[in-house]
DNA sequence: CGCAAAATAGTACGGTCGTTCTATTTTTCG
DNA sequence: CGAAAAATAGAACGACCGTACTATTTTGCG
C-alpha cells in the first residue's frame, strides 16, 4: 500500500481487485493453503462490472456513470447491477479505490524497484507518463473527479481526494529522498518539486 | 474580437452580452443615432438568463445547467427560459460565448493598452492571473468545460474549443510580438511559451 | 442430491430532465 | 388606443434516473 492511514478494507470485504491476489495484508481470516479458491462467483462479477465503469468513467467521468447504462454495458439487469453497490454513490467510490489500486501496481510499485533517490522519482514520472499515455484520448479519473466534484463534498469527494493526496504524498518522499542522497539541492522545496511534477501532467 | 475566423452573430441577432456596446462590428442594420433605444424586452431578459447560467457554471459546470434550474433562480417558469433559447445546447452555448465574451473586455483588451512585446505579454498574464483569482472556488467554464467535453462531440464542445484556441492564439501572438522586439531570444518557441504560460494556471 | 444462501431478474415508484403545445399576459408600434 | 407580435406561464409528454420491493434462478456446500 501506498501511505495509506487506514483503509477499512476488512468489513468491505469485496473492493473487487480484479484478481484478489492480496497485494497488501494477505492475511484474511480463512487460513487456505496454497490451493486457491475459486473467488465467489458474486464477487467475480463485481469486478467485471467494475471494470466495465472504469471503462466508462474514464470517458465520460464519474459523474456520468449510470447504474443502467452499466447494467446494459454488462448485459445484466439494473437491479442486478445495483445489489452489488446498494448505491450509485458506492459504486463510484468502488471505482475510484480500483483505479488507485491499478495506479498503484502500474506506477507506484514498479517504481519501487529503481534506487532510492533521483533514479526513482525519474522512475514514478516515467510510470505515470506512461499510463497517461495510455489514457489519452480518454482521461485521469482522478483529474476529472477533481474537478466533477470540486465542490460537491461527499464520500465521493473524499474517496478521490484521498488517493489524489496519497498519490502525491509519496511523489514527495520520493522527492525528499532525492535530496537526502545528494540528488538535488538541499535548498530544494519538496513540496513545490512534487507539485510541478504534478502539474505537469 | 481576438481573431476570430467567422462568428456568424449577424443570425443569432442576440448573443445577449449584459449591455449590447457592440465591441465589434457595431453598424447594425438600423442606423441609429447616439439616442440608445431601449434594449426589446425580451434580450433583457435573456441576458439576465445568460448572466445566471454564468454564475451557476462555474460552479456546476456547463454540463451541470438545468433549464429548471435556471428558471428557479430568475423566478421564471421552464419555458419561459427555453423559450429563449429553443434547446439546452444552445444555451450552453450562449453561456460559453458570454464567458468568451468577458474574457475580452476584462482580459483582453485591457492588455492590448500595454506596449507590444514582453510588456503585453506580461498584461495579458497579469489580467488573467487576476480573473483566475477572482473566480478562485468556482472554476473556468473553459477548464471545466474542456474537461467535461472532452470527448463528446457537439456544438458545445466546439463552442469551447473554439473560444479557448482563439484565446492561445492571441496568447501566441503576443509572445511572437515580443520576440521580434527582441525581448525573448530569437530561438524561443512562440508555441511553446504559450503552452507553457496556459499550462501554469 | 438437496437445501439454504447468494445472485440476478423483474417490476414499480417517485423524481428530474428536456421538450412540446396551448393559453395568457405583456410589450411594441402604427 | 388598439391590434399584431413577442414574451411568459402552465400543463403534459416521454425518457431516464436511482432505489425499493418481490420473484426467480443460480451457486455453494453438507
Amino acid at each position: 500500500m501506498l501511505t495509506a492511514p487506514q483503509h477499512s478494507d476488512a468489513d468491505n470485504a469485496s473492493t473487487a481487485s480484479t484478481a484478489s491476489t492480496s497485494v497488501g495484508p494477505a492475511a484474511d481470516a480463512c487460513a487456505a493453503p496454497p490451493a486457491r479458491r475459486a473467488l465467489p462467483k458474486g464477487q467475480q462479477t463485481k469486478a467485471s462490472i467494475v471494470e466495465a465503469a472504469l471503462n466508462l468513467a474514464t470517458r465520460v467521468g464519474l459523474e456520468g456513470l449510470s447504474i443502467g447504462g452499466l447494467a446494459d454495458l454488462t448485459h445484466m439487469s439494473k437491479s442486478g447491477v445495483f445489489a452489488h453497490f446498494g448505491s450509485r454513490e458506492e459504486l463510484q467510490i468502488a471505482v475510484v479505490r480500483e483505479y488507485f489500486h491499478r495506479f498503484e501496481q502500474e506506477v507506484f510499485y514498479p517504481a519501487m524497484h529503481a534506487e532510492r533517490g533521483l533514479p526513482r522519482v525519474e522512475a514514478l514520472f516515467a510510470h505515470w507518463m506512461q499510463r497517461v499515455a495510455v489514457e489519452i484520448q480518454s482521461g485521469c479519473i482522478f483529474i476529472s473527479g477533481a474537478v466533477e466534484f470540486d465542490d460537491r463534498p461527499g464520500p465521493v469527494r473524499d474517496a478521490v481526494a484521498f488517493s489524489v493526496q496519497t498519490w502525491l504524498h509519496a511523489l514527495y518522499r520520493a522527492v525528499v529522498q532525492a535530496r537526502e542522497c545528494g540528488h538535488l539541492r538541499a535548498d530544494a522545496d519538496a513540496h513545490q518539486v512534487a507539485f510541478e511534477i504534478h502539474g505537469l501532467i
